[in-house]
DNA sequence: TATGAATGAGCATTCATTCAT
DNA sequence: AATGAATGAATGCTCATTCAT
C-alpha cells in the first residue's frame, strides 16, 4: 500500500496536516468520480475537503498530481478489501464450492462497488492522457488480486482440491467470469443489480469455473 | 444501426453535405478518443474535419450531441464487425472447438482493437456525466453481441453440439473469458499483446468454455 | 515602421478588424504605461479597448506578444516624430545655432514626452525579462535617430558649417546633452519641466555642442 | 546613507538580527533586479536570504517596503562609489585632461555596472507605481552625484582651470556626455561594451567637455 | 524571534457558443 | 450553407499576507 492507512495517534501538530491531506485526497476522489478528471474543478475539491484552494496546491502541487494520488489512495483501499476476501481461500473448509461462491460474491461486491467502479471509470477515462496510471490502479487491482488468487489456486491444486495447471490463467478467468457478466448486467455500473442477481452471477461463475478446474467435474444441479 | 454507413453515390448536392457530416463525426471520434471528452475542443475537431467551427455546430448543434453521435457511429461500426464474426457460428463445421477458437480470436481482435478500446474508454469516462450513453455504446456492443452469440449457442444446444441451459449466461461468460484476460494482459489496451498471446487467450477461453458447456466434456490436450 | 499607419479606406470588412487591432494596441500601451507589464491585466486592456478579453487573445495571442507589439507600435510613432524633427536640419538656413536650438527643443519635447517616456520606462522595466525588446524600442529610437542625426552632421561638416570628424559620436553626444539633463530635471519624467527650463536645456546643449563641434568656436553670449 | 553598510562586529545578539536584515535586503535587491518588482515573489527572496517567508515580513513588513529599502540600500552603495570617484577631482594634479578622463572612466564603470544598471531599471519600472522612489534612487544617484561634481567644477573654475559659469549645468552635461553614449552603445546595458570602447567614450566625453568648458579651448589631437 | 501552514484575491488563458457576412 | 470574428463563463494556478506554534 502506498501510504499508512492508520496513522499513529502521535503528536498533535502533524496530525492536522495529515488529516488535511487525507481529507483532500478523499474529497478529490469523490469529486473526480462525480465529474470526471477535466470537469472536476479544484475549487470544488477544496470546498468538499473544507480547505482553501491553495492548500490543495500546497499539499499536492498539481491537478494531475492530485489525481494520481487520489487514485492511488483509492486503489490501495480497494486492493486491501480484495486481498482480505481472497485470504478466505487460505482455509476453504470442506465445501469448496461454498467457499468459492462466498469469495466470488464478496469480490463482486467489492469490484463493482462504488469505489472500485469509480476507479475503473477514471482509469479508463484518462488512459490516453496519463497512460502510466494504469500501473497504479489496474496494476494494483487486477494484477495483485490476480496473483493473490493464483497463489490460492496453486495451493489448492497441490492439495488435490483443484486442477489448475496454470493458476495465473485460472485466476484471470475466475475474475473474468465474475466481473464480466456483472459489468454487462449493471450496464457498467449505472444500474443497481439486485442481490439475487448478484448471487446468481457468482454462482454461475463458480459453476463454470469448477466444471473447468474442479476435481469432481460436476456442476451443482440447479 | 444509427446512421447510414454507406451512402449511395447519388445526387451530387446532398452528397457533399453528407460527406461533411460524416467527416465531422469521424474527426470527432478521433479527437475524443485522443483527448477525452472535456479535453477535446471543437476547434480541433473542426480542423481535423477540414471544416470551420460553426459548421460543426450547424450540423451537430452541440458538443454533447456531437459526442453522442460520434460514439453512436463508432459503436455501429464495431457492432457490425462483431456481428459478422458471430455469424460464423451459424455453420460451425465439424470441428466445433476450431470454430470457437476462430470466432474467439476474431472477437478479441475487434473488441480490443483501436476503435472498440476508445469507445469503451470514452463510455466509461462519461458515465457520470451522460449515463444514458451506455445504452448507445454498451447496449450496442455487449448487449446485442451477447444476444447474437446467445442465439448461436441456443441453436447449437438444440443441435446437441453444446449444452447451455441458459444461453444468455453462457454468452456472457464466453465474452468475459475472452475480454477479461485480454484487458488484464493489455493493461487496458495500453500494451500491445503479441499475436501468440492473443491466440493463447482465445484458446484458453474456449477450453474453459467447452469444459463447462461442451458435450464431450474434455479439454483439448496440449 | 512596423505597420502601415494610414490604412487605405478600402473594403469595409477588414476595416473593423484593423480598427480593433489598433485599438487593442493603443489600449495596451496605455495600460502598460500606467501599470507596468506585470501589474497590467489583460482585462483592463480589453476594457480600455472596448473589446472582450478573448478578442485580445485572438488578435495578439499572448500577453508577452501583446506587449511587444504595443511597444513596437509606440516606438514607430516616436521614431516618426523624431525623424521628422531631424529632417529640419536638411536645410538649416543661415542661422545654424537657431536651427540647432529649434531642433534640440523639438527633440526634447518628443523624447521626454508622454509616449517616449513610457516607452523608455517599459523598456527598462522589462530588460531582464525580455532582453530582445531593446532592439525594438531603443534600436528604433536611439539607434535610428542617432544615425539620422549623424547623417545631417556629416553633410553639414562637408558643407563646412560643422566640424565633426566622427558624426556618429557627435550625434550621440548631441542627444545625450539634450536628454541627459532633461532626465535629471524632470526626475525621470515625474516632474513637469517648465517651458523656459526646457528651452534653457536645449540652448545649453547647443552651446556646448557648438563650442565643441562648431566652426566659429564661440558660444552665444548670454 | 540610509543604513549602516559595515556593522561593527559588536554584541552577538543584535548581530544576527542585523545580519538577517542585511541578507534579506541584499537578496531582495538581487531578486528584484533579476525578475522585476511584480514578478519577484517574496518566497524567492526568502529562499535566497536563507530565511523563512514570514521572517521577511517581520523585518520589512511589506513587499513595497521591502522594495524601497532594498533600492535605498543599493542606491547608497552606488552613491558611495560615485562620490569616492568624484573626490579624486579635489586634487586633480597637473594634467587636468588626464584627471577628467580617469574620473570619467571610473564613473562610467560605476554608473553602468551591474548594480547601478539594475537600480536604474527598477526605478524606471516602478515610476508609475511608486513615483516617490525617484527621490530615493535618482535623487541619490544623479542628484547628489551632480552636486558633488558641480562642487568640484566650481572650485576648479575658481582656480582658473575650468570655465563653468553654471557648474551645476556643466556637471549635468559632463554626466550626460558620459552615460548617454554608454547607454546607447551598451543597448541599455544588455551588451557588454569592450574596455577600449568604454575608454573611448570617456575620452570623447572629456574632449567635448573641455572644448566647451576648458581654459585652453583645444581638444587633444588624436 | 522564526517558521510551517493556511488563505483570499487575482490573473492569464481557454473554450463552447453565437453573430454578421 | 459555410465561415471569420467576437464574447461570456470558467478554471488552473500564483502570491502576498496572516495565524498558530
Amino acid at each position: 500500500m502506498t501510504a499508512a492507512t492508520t496513522p499513529a495517534a502521535g503528536r498533535p501538530a502533524p496530525r492536522g496536516r495529515i488529516d488535511k491531506r487525507q481529507a483532500i485526497l478523499e474529497a478529490a476522489f469523490a469529486v473526480f468520480a462525480r465529474r470526471g478528471y477535466a470537469q472536476a474543478c479544484v475549487q470544488e475539491i477544496a470546498q468538499e475537503a473544507r480547505v482553501a484552494k491553495p492548500t490543495v496546491y500546497n499539499h499536492l502541487g498539481d491537478k494531475e498530481n492530485l489525481f494520481r494520488h487520489a487514485l492511488a489512495a483509492a486503489a490501495d483501499l480497494v486492493m486491501a478489501e480484495n486481498l482480505a476476501v481472497v485470504e478466505r481461500l487460505r482455509d476453504p473448509g470442506d465445501d469448496l464450492r461454498r467457499s468459492f461462491e462466498d469469495v466470488g460474491h464478496r469480490l463482486l461486491k467489492v469490484c463493482c462497488g462504488q469505489r472500485a467502479g469509480a476507479l475503473r471509470a477514471l482509469t479508463y477515462a484518462q488512459l490516453a492522457a496519463f497512460p502510466d496510471i494504469v500501473e497504479v490502479t489496474q496494476g494494483q487491482t487486477a494484477g495483485l488480486l490476480g496473483e493473490a488468487l493464483a497463489d490460492r489456486f496453486a495451493r489448492l491444486t497441490l492439495n488435490g482440491r483443484l486442477r489448475t495447471p496454470d493458476p495465473t490463467r485460472a485466476a484471470e478467468q475466475f475474475l473474468a467470469l465474475l466481473t464480466g457478466p456483472m459489468e454487462t448486467r449493471s450496464r457498467l455500473g449505472t444500474r443497481t443489480v439486485s442481490a439475487t442477481e448478484t448471487r446468481s452471477i457468482a454462482t454461475s461463475a463458480v459453476d463454470t469455473f469448477l466444471l473447468a478446474y474442479g476435481t469432481d467435474g460436476r456442476a451443482h444441479t440447479p
